[in-house]
DNA sequence: TGTACCGGTGTTACACTATAACGGTTTTTT
DNA sequence: AAAAAACCGTTATAGTGTAACACCGGTACA
């Protein structure tokens, strides 16, 4: 068993999960404008998930606060490209944390902190995939998430 | 390989569904409401997921048409005794397809006739449960979901 | 016989999440 | 340069989900 101790809820250097985003999105030439980059950074502060408003609040530029649209048009962008995860029990979005090598992503999301550790789930959940191949399913997209309340959030309750 | 040819999939018997349902909710000594009761049976039509909305619409009792919170609160009692399931992906609910022996429930789920197969993702220890696990994590629910066009849709295409 | 409690219901109003549609501008392609 | 495509600003609206409060019926218990 590999990576027992998901990056999000323990101390890392962050600016390499930073780096390796702008890496990805530089080495598959995507088009980074304005907005997208401004979501981008604001996703790539932590590991924590935030909704489509919570972004939206935040984002400005030259002192302009854009419209709703403008935060979902950049959103379906960066998750388009796989730069940006949506966590679907949350209605909200979390900057991919390893985006070089991203494959089969689940989730292990904080319900207290909104942390979202994300792991490359392994064999056994992927029956689910098998079990659709083979009864002539066309899978588009598959989600693992786990919900609970991490270790820290435990402690300070 | 068990269960190569997911339920919703195929032609089967769907009375034994039905019954299915009802003996577990006996089983439980759950108080099944007029609501609750119009909320499941709507639900138990098929394997078909449906919004809350859509529930609401067909939802009347001797001529009474209820308000949003009604539905909402049908299936939160029927989703917290295990006899309906959320597809967060759809934002829908759907019957839960074996409630005798529900555990580790992993979804396929097509697009385009929103039929949902119900899977066991995994018979032993997921991967993603045991990392959670061991890093302290208090898992309060999962959900593995698959989503695409399932093969009748892709034919009708 | 009250009466305090509790779960379920009816109702109103509102919060949160997301998209349609249109017109204008910039960028890319031909 | 012209045509096509992508992006952006704006308005309005659709879709999903809850808070809050009042009421009603049963049941436990004084
Ligand atoms: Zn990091
Ligand atoms: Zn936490
Ligand atoms: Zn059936
Ligand atoms: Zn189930």
């Amino acid at each position: 068993m590999k990576n027992t101790v998901p990056l999000a809820f323990s101390d890392h250097n962050h600016e390499k999960c930073r780096a390796a985003s702008i890496n990805a999105a530089y080495r598959q030439g995507l088009r980074l404008t304005k907005w997208r980059q401004l979501v981008l950074d604001l996703l790539l502060e932590d590991h924590r998930s935030m909704g489509a408003y919570e972004i939206l609040e935040k984002l400005e530029c030259h002192g302009v606060k854009p419209q709703p649209p403008t935060a979902y048009r950049a959103l379906e962008y960066l998750v388009e490209h796989g730069l940006v995860h949506r966590i679907e029990k949350q209605n909200a979005y979390v900057a991919c944390a390893r985006p070089d090598m991203c494959r089969n992503a689940g989730f292990i999301v904080c319900k207290t902190c909104r942390k979202v550790a994300e792991i490359e789930y392994a064999s056994s959940e992927a029956d689910l995939l098998h079990i659709a191949a083979e009864s002539g399913f066309e899978t588009k997209s598959a989600i693992m998430e786990v919900e609970g309340v991490c270790a820290d959030c435990q402690k300070s309750a």
